[in-house]
DNA sequence: ACCTATTTGTCCGTATGTATG
DNA sequence: CCATACATACGGACAAATAGG
């Protein structure tokens, strides 16, 4: 992997190696599926904390970018042409919900009525 | 403020307090412009530590609900009129995700993983 | 202009929990 | 059952922006 971030970076060092893991899928040195390291070994490898790298690990996941998961580690996620716009829906409703103060079981509740009444399809 | 939480509670100290202050804002409680409490008094009057709360706030403002500052704390930023319609947003959804074929289920199962996208996986 | 207290931001360290394989 | 790896929570330290005297 071989990055390296610079602690007189006036970027906090998560946003550093955040960028870095951008920076890599754009220009296709990580594609889609591909997996990230595990964030202790990134870390050591940055001599970094271990929390720092899963902070910037848990940017790019609120960006889309990558997938994490306990035990498995964290996936690229480049683009599913299977979901292209669904996924976005999906957040900016759950964004919005929680904004309005609306709770998740409610909107799940919400989701449903709407499923079952608009069964013309 | 005399709110609480409860640590056996499956949900995380963090979400149970960002819940806490959308439920306020949304009966009313809180109003656009009020201020939250320093992240260290509601620490303090939750007995939690210090990073929890300051970690529900940075959910809270990444929601759009907060605005945080050094030195000058949480300010709610309540929702304008022009706050989206949650129904309209539900509509759109289901119907893009039928048009692609997604069936309701999996629409579902999407859903509730990017609603756990956070505290659970 | 200076100084001080306040308050969030970042980083480090440690420990424990929990899903995955 | 066991090892891996992220998730959460606690704790401490210092930096940086803000507000007020």
């Amino acid at each position: 992997m071989l990055w390296q971030v610079d602690p007189t970076d006036a970027a906090p060092l998560y946003e550093q190696i955040a960028s870095s893991v951008r920076r890599a899928v754009a220009e296709g040195e990580l594609t889609d599926g591909e997996r990230l390291p595990p964030a202790k070994h990134l870390a050591a490898s940055l001599e970094v904390n271990l929390h720092t790298v899963l902070k910037a690990y848990q940017v790019l996941r609120d960006e889309g970018c990558l997938e994490l998961r306990r035990g498995r580690g964290a996936v690229i996620i480049a683009k599913k042409p299977d979901a292209p716009d669904i996924g976005e829906l999906i957040s900016e409703l759950v964004r919005s919900a929680r904004a309005m103060g609306i709770p998740d079981m409610q909107l799940m509740a919400l989701l449903v009525e709407r499923m079952g009444n608009g069964h013309e399809n």
